[in-house]
DNA sequence: GACGATATCCAAAGCGGTTTGAACCTATGA
DNA sequence: TCATAGGTTCAAACCGCTTTGGATATCGTC
């Protein structure tokens, strides 16, 4: 069933039955409904290759998704804001052209996409400090939207983050004002922007409370079960250990509780520790209660709040930048205590 | 650049420029060489929405991911199986058009895909027990391959599985060598394919020795972290504790181990733990050496395997059921122990 | 009654490829 | 020498939709 059949049916030109169907206004209401009903009844359905052709559209958002060099992994958030970002695409009928490719095809896959006209948009992943990309895209002249931010010049593209530097700000400052002098920070790989901000926010609250970064305290590397057990086992055994850790991840998170309870020590009691937490689907702070005090962000409402960005861009033509900037939610939970219990360590 | 610019510039007709480009025989080698040289240097790239107009083939691969209904969550291991698809699809030309949809939508998305002409065929994720999507996809005619399987009819469809019953069954069996009798199941939900299976391995392990099935050591649920912790809790807390535990995933693995030390138990000396592992990127069963005994199976693997066989099916339009079944490692690490050990308990 | 405005509809020309059917050469064998 | 076959190339139709630029009918207005 082609609009050529359905308008053979109808004894109407293709002209019209198209116009009805998508809404123009040189329609009759009565035809229209003629052409509706029709259309429903021998179920048809255009052609989207075709459409597609006609109108230039790809409506499509193509997400590239970098693999890491080193171990082809994918950050396991990516999953969670492609699920928020989903909801949106449904409703507004766009697909998802997805594709994981290595650093160094990232390049290729973003003009290859362009070039074949497959997408209307991207939605950058895992945004660098020095981001390249960006540059990349702009020249490509397609609006898109990036996941976290690149450096900074954030004014000249479009974006949608979470405030990682207030965060890790105010969960340092909590410890502070718990009395914690040793803070430890477990960071992601600070070439990532949102590492890189999240170790500003923690030094942030240092200085601005005159004390000094505890540079000896802070690690980043790979945000795994294994990263956070090595840094705190290894910290835990010098002789000035930290009395409280941050973690960039509830997984690293997981790996220092581990190292604390092998150490012996009382997570909460003789060592405090307090995360960053995605609210990824099945990976939960707790379930019941909180295991972790925690600073959530939900990478699923970046998700969609990016997803409509984007689509707006797309569907007004104006690329103008827009940003959105989601503030962490300090959660308390039993990992933090006063630093006083632990003094005759 | 079109084809139809490339053919004037090359005084030849769209019709070569076409047949040059795709290989086909009737194009002297002179001008093909010609026109991929000029193709080249032109920077042409066909049009890819005219080209699946004009063949009729979308050269997209559709990936319907289920979410949970309960918890929107998406199973971490469609990532790496995603991730190991890529690279087979980025080989061969295939985009991933993706969507993420609650079980209740999923009907409709696999029958919209179809209707729109916008993918070859597709990978079902998720794999039920009793998965109404076989009948479903079968109806609608495109190929398609199960990651996993459906029940016991596993003759009507291409599937590429790892033998859940064979790796459960040995690590089980492994046990029970070290003289477990009292050996819990933490088993992901049972209506999950997969998980079914792996109840019938453990199951089959006691039976092919004559002894009984500990159903009260066996339950199942989703595969968190919180799972994991709180099925090993609550066993360890009774009088006739399991002496092992066998888990269905490394984060429910690692539940269980917190409960353990939780516990004042030691890993591997008073409390066994044997677990399944998908092998995803950022969740690695040990660093150097491994953390707990595992069954192996890289879902990366499945998912090149599949992508494989399906686009296979695509391209020779030979839809004949094919399958594929990968055999768990069973890797000793050390998290088991003889039980002897923990006789005095 | 003529005219411009408005509402409604349509033929035909794209969009950028693929494919069918035929034409044109050139070499081969009778 | 001519028919035949094989190797190359092309014009034109087609895929199924959108959109441009009228055409036609209706209506109010002067």
């Amino acid at each position: 069933m082609t609009l050529k059949d359905l308008a053979k049916l109808l004894q109407l030109s293709p002209t019209t039955v198209s116009r009805a169907l998508n809404g123009y206004t040189e329609v009759s209401e009565a035809t229209r409904l003629r052409v509706a009903e029709a259309a429903k009844t021998h179920g048809y359905q255009p052609n989207v290759q075709a459409r597609k052709l006609a109108t230039g559209r790809a409506m499509a958002i193509g997400h590239v998704i970098p693999l890491s060099q080193t171990h082809e992994m994918v950050n396991p958030t990516f999953t969670d804001m492609l699920s928020g970002a989903g909801e949106i695409y449904a409703a507004q009928g766009y697909d998802i052209l997805m594709a994981m490719v290595p650093e160094a095809d990232q390049e290729a896959t973003y003009r290859s996409m362009v070039r074949k006209r497959t997408v209307d948009g991207f939605i950058v992943h895992g945004a660098q400090v020095d981001d390249r990309r960006i540059d990349l895209l702009r020249e490509l002249g397609l609006p898109f939207v990036v996941h976290g931010r690149a450096g900074e010049n954030t004014d000249a593209y479009s974006w949608v983050d979470a405030d990682h530097y207030r965060g890790f700000r105010r969960a340092t400052e909590h410890l502070l004002a718990l009395g914690h002098r040793c803070i430890a920070l477990v960071n992601g790989v600070e070439t990532m922007d949102f590492a890189h901000r999240r170790r500003q926010g923690f030094e942030a609250a240092f200085i601005m409370q005159g004390l000094p970064v505890p540079h000896q305290y802070m690690t980043s590397g790979e945000m795994t079960e294994h990263q956070g057990y090595d840094a705190a086992a290894e910290m835990l055994s010098w002789a000035d250990r930290p009395t409280a850790i941050v973690t960039s991840s509830l997984i690293s998170a997981m790996g220092a509780r581990r190292a604390i309870e092998e150490a012996g020590e009382v997570m909460g009691k003789t060592i405090s520790v307090i995360t960053f937490d995605d609210e990824i689907g099945f990976l939960k702070n707790g379930y019941k209660t909180p295991m972790f005090s925690a600073m959530q962000s939900p990478v699923r409402v970046a998700g969609r709040r990016a997803a409509q960005m984007l689509i707006d861009q797309i569907e007004t033509r104006d690329f103008a930048p827009r940003r959105v900037l989601l503030e962490p939610v300090l959660l308390l939970g039993p990992s933090c205590g006063p630093v006083a219990l632990h003094d005759q360590n």
